[in-house]
DNA sequence: CAGTAATCGAGACGGTACGTCGTGTCTTATA
DNA sequence: TATAAGACACGACGTACCGTCTCGATTACTG
């Protein structure tokens, strides 16, 4: 714990420019927005960073591994303190991911990269620990928050809740394209709560 | 006067050849399930299938339209009948959609559609009619027949529990690429439907 | 000598439409006017003919072949009357050439034809009968004529002679893409005169 | 100062392959003399040349430009030293271009040059410096030395006696795709240099 | 005057080459 | 050693023509 944990800061010859690496990664979010996934060309991220494409290769093997850390950035967010009910955790948290998956950049890439990631098993592991997990957390900080306070207790699967809550907003949002709005916003918060709090009456799941 | 209004026709030239539909369809979905989208080619399906490149292109203008129509012809088999109760009709319609996502052709192709779909409005309307709708309608006739048989009433939302199932899936198969297991099942279909029968008693959702 | 010569006239089944071979060939010296060689499309040619590319292929192999009887129409017309001496004859034939070999047709075809006949002894054949014989004849009619008139004699070579008049001319027009003038004709005409007189001092050539 | 002006210098990035030149035009050189202009293809000639096809289309925008390039190469070997006589410097210029003409690889093309040239002002201009004024030189050079050496004077077009040169034996060479003997060309130097002597009497042409 | 057979317009078909684009690697000179 | 610039090998793309084929519909001779 002496702080710069990998430090193998080798610096023979030039350093890295840690601007390029800003730019790169703002450039490929900007293009994501503008021109989608497919349209997405290494060559046109480096040109709107300002760099050449040396300079982007040396740091990922492709435009999948950029597009993984690009939106990492925007997952690392994701954030709900506690709200004192398990009804407003959840309510924060579905409008945080709503907010997510409404932005231009996500909608070009998640969908994508899940897509790439399925013979990918490198890609996979990124994906899950920089986009997956990131959103994982929201529903566990809050799960354990509830058992705290007493409003759901036994044994649980929050991953099948967690499945349940993103799954529900990435197929309306992402799959269908359709928007959300308050009413089905309330009502899924209410559709899940009912169910889940049904659980506290037959033991757990 | 039955319907086939359009009554094509048309016998002018040399007609398009129905086999070489089928083989086509049929060589996608060998591909997809050998080589997953990104190294699915157009020269390849067509080699596959026994058949020239500009005849694909004179039915497909591209890839994706292409994998949507091989993949209709898997959604549009999607049929549960009356199993006698709402519980039971909703094991059955869980069991094939986990059949279907399972399927590597549907691993290879389905999200990928779908993030294609974000830019293509025209390719989202076809995804939308022989994707998802032969998905929803399961829902749809699962939960009119619940209503007559007076398991759930009032103005409700079937695609609230459409997105709420496909959605919980699809998240847990293909984004996240986790198996289900009998015991994930059971559970999902047990908040569901407490989630549900809340409703009931709440008069509506 | 029974006339027709040929006569197959095997004549079951319906004939062979008289007007599709005008409008083809005329079709086909319009669009090489219009296009040259190289943009020239069969396709095209039956389109513009009002023909089925199925009647076109029916009778010419391809490109070449049909271009070959399309220019024949043109170097059929070669005719050089009698005007009296060598020097007319000559002139009025140079003529000729020169109005022949300065139509756009003319232009388009001429060089590429028999740049295809390179690879191809048919299609040389029927160059050679259709497009470089009439032009031969012109030449050796003159020279017969030369002859009677005694204003040449002893062993000639006539296919010299012919080279040297169609080569020249061949090669300011089409090759070199230059116009000729009247100045341009006459000192030719003059030094080719001079040459062949020459010969008779010494004995033919 | 010495006259390369251009001093072109262009150090940024990798510089050009002169192998990959080299070997390109090498061949397409021989890919003609195999094959020939229809059947010569650019994928063929990039892989004979072991070039991908974009180096290639880098350099020579099509199949035309760069045959002119590759065939340059043999037509700028063209050279006449003085032979003493306007007779024997005929003789060797003549023999130059049989050599060159008989060429499989000339023979391929150069009509098809000139045939693609006809609609294409920037191609005819290539093959005009690069293919025609090379051998215009002997013609031009050969008669300035006749001049100095008082075989003949007066004002005279140099252009016409290329045509005459060059134009009957690609008449007689690739146009009727005969073969040239020791007789055919004695006969023809013969009857050129008499007319051009003609001249001198004359008071030039 | 019905039968028969080759033609016709139309257009789908298998195939080949095209010229372009994007990828990820490389080779320079410069910093 | 990193960088900007850009050439490079590779492979897929979507298009264009080619020459063949399969249709239904004509159009003449033939029996």
């Amino acid at each position: 714990m002496d702080g710069t944990a990998a430090a193998p800061a080798r610096t023979r010859g030039r350093p890295r420019s840690a601007r390029a690496d800003t730019a790169i990664l703002a450039a490929t979010r900007a293009l994501l927005a503008e021109r989608g996934w497919a349209d997405l060309t290494i060559a046109e991220v480096a040109a709107r960073a300002g760099v050449a494409k040396t300079t982007l290769y040396r740091r990922w093997p492709g435009k999948a591994d950029l597009v993984v850390d690009a939106m990492a950035e925007l997952f690392s967010r994701l954030e709900v303190a506690d709200r004192g009910s398990m009804l407003h955790d959840a309510l924060a948290a579905v409008g945080q991911y709503v907010d997510l998956l409404q932005l231009p950049e996500t909608q070009a890439a998640l969908l994508a990269l899940a897509a790439e990631a399925d013979r990918d098993p490198s890609l996979r592991a990124k994906v899950r620990s920089q986009v997956i997990d990131p959103q994982r957390r929201l529903v566990y900080e809050a799960w354990e928050r509830a058992c705290a306070r007493g409003e759901v207790e036994g044994e649980t699967d929050v991953d099948l809740i967690f499945d349940m809550i993103c799954g529900t907003l990435v197929h309306r949002i992402l799959i269908k394209g359709e928007p959300v709005d308050e009413a089905y916003l309330t009502r899924f918060v209410s559709v899940l709560l009912a169910g889940l709090a049904q659980l506290r009456m037959s033991g757990g799941i």
